[in-house]
RNA sequence: GGAGGAGUACCCAAGUGGCUAAAGGGGACGGACUGUAAAUCCGUUAGCUAAGCUUUCAGUGGUUCAAAUCCACUCUCCUCCA
């Protein structure tokens, strides 16, 4: 297996732990955030955009690529590395989410799913063998098992079905996949809010033996206390020496407390589409650009942002540029929720390096209007 | 001077007797967003002591149990003819 985890070093004040990936295309130091770029692209962003935020690796998506504009075409193409310009990590995530936010367009039975197009209500069909045989085309560096990630809330017997359909399809995908030299592949642990379903499903992934493990069927709308609730018993059951992925997660507060309990990676859509919204993630909170109160503020995004966007324009310019719908307003305010978050995680490491990560937290929960002091 | 047409809330615009405090857009204001069907979606937008009440559809007066809607006059704007 190529995919190689190095723990650098275990914090004192949590379970947080510092480490580095290795890939083909690259190292990524560890905990990280993952820009998300479904479609071979990260909204608004050029690749060289995103690397200069100082990304070290993104995702794409099995289902959207599939669809439009072919995976065969990716291949033909030279792999999404070359399509797409980016020739740093990326991580593919399965097709599994659209599983689970298609609703009505899809159809769950042992053998796959098969689903209705949201483009055009045309039908397809992917199991786990057809996932990974699209991600094999893309060609990219980690692959994600194909999995169903279960609504929240779900009732035991259906979460327990469902979760132990999940693991015979890691099975079939981990079976299917050949070349193992250029492309890891993780599992992913499901089990919805139930202890025992979650140790089972670790367990038998592990005894799988994966390149790294993710977590899914988080931050789909529980509470807060409960994702961390569910971390707190299933993070432990993962091997050390691999890495260990959260998906799904992206806001400040839902990242801390993932690191805090071991977690390495972590994905989020969140950043970039906010900022597309016109919300901007600061030191001192979320800032809602478009109201009224910043049309003649002409201070920064956040004044202790040294991003580009920070460094040359103001709130009012933005305000204004969300007001007269200009494009540039999106990527202004992408530009700035990428790199607070890239710039967050390099604290955090920072933080656990020097083991005061517990502190720092607490800092910024203040500053942010997470606590009330 | 003559003939015709039009004036509805911040703007555009529907409504031509009661179900209209008034459709729909836009704008403004606020909110949501967490492995992207998202430059998307949702809410508010006459005033108030807000379950209820008060004042609105150019203005004034009238008809009617009831008027943005019917009648009269006035004002303003537009088009055509002289």
């Amino acid at each position: 297996m190529t995919l190689k985890y190095e723990l650098i070093k275990e914090s004192k004040d949590s379970k947080a732990r510092l480490g580095k990936i290795t890939t083909p295309h690259g190292e990524i130091e560890t905990p990280v955030f993952m820009p998300v770029g479904t479609r071979a692209t990260v909204k608004a962003m050029t690749p060289e955009e995103v690397k200069d935020l100082g990304a070290s690796i993104i995702l794409s998506n099995t289902y959207h690529l599939y669809l439009k504009p072919g995976h065969e075409l990716v291949k033909r193409a030279g792999g999404l590395h070359k399509f797409m310009n980016w020739d740093g990590p990326i991580l593919t995530d399965s097709g599994g989410f659209q599983v689970f936010s298609l609703g009505e367009l899809r159809k769950i039975r042992e053998e796959g799913v098969d689903f209705r197009s949201h483009i055009d209500g045309s039908k397809h069909f992917i199991s786990p063998e057809k996932s990974i045989e699209i991600q094999n085309a893309l060609g990219s560096d980690i692959m994600m098992c194909f999995d169903e990630c279960v609504p929240y809330p779900s009732d035991y017997d259906y979460t327990k079905d469902s979760m132990e359909r999940t693991t015979r399809w890691a099975k079939r995908c981990k079976d299917f996949h050949e070349d193992w030299d250029n492309q890891a592949l993780f599992g992913i642990v499901q089990g919805g809010m139930y202890k025992d379903l979650r140790e089972k499903s670790a367990h038998d992934l592990v005894e799988m033996e994966f390149s790294g493990y993710a977590i899914g069927g988080l931050s789909v709308g529980e509470p807060l206390e409960l994702m961390n609730e569910v971390l707190d018993y299933t993070v432990p059951l993962l091997p050390k020496d691999k890495p260990r992925y959260l998906m799904g997660v992206g806001s400040p507060d839902y990242l801390f407390e993932a690191v805090i309990r071991g977690i390495d990676m972590a994905d989020c859509v969140l950043p970039t589409r906010i900022a597309r919204n016109g919300t901007a993630m600061t030191n001192n909170g979320k800032v809602v650009i478009r109201n009224a109160k910043y049309s003649e503020d002409f201070g920064p995004l956040d004044s202790e942002c040294d991003c580009y966007t920070c460094k040359n324009y103001s709130r009012a310019y933005i305000r204004h540029l969300f007001n007269v719908d200009e494009i540039l307003a999106l990527r202004l305010t992408t530009i700035h929720n990428l790199y607070f978050l890239i710039k967050l995680m390099e604290r955090i490491r920072n933080a656990i390096r020097e083991d005061r990560l517990m502190s720092f937290r607490e800092e910024f929960y203040k500053k942010y209007g997470y606590i009330e002091d």
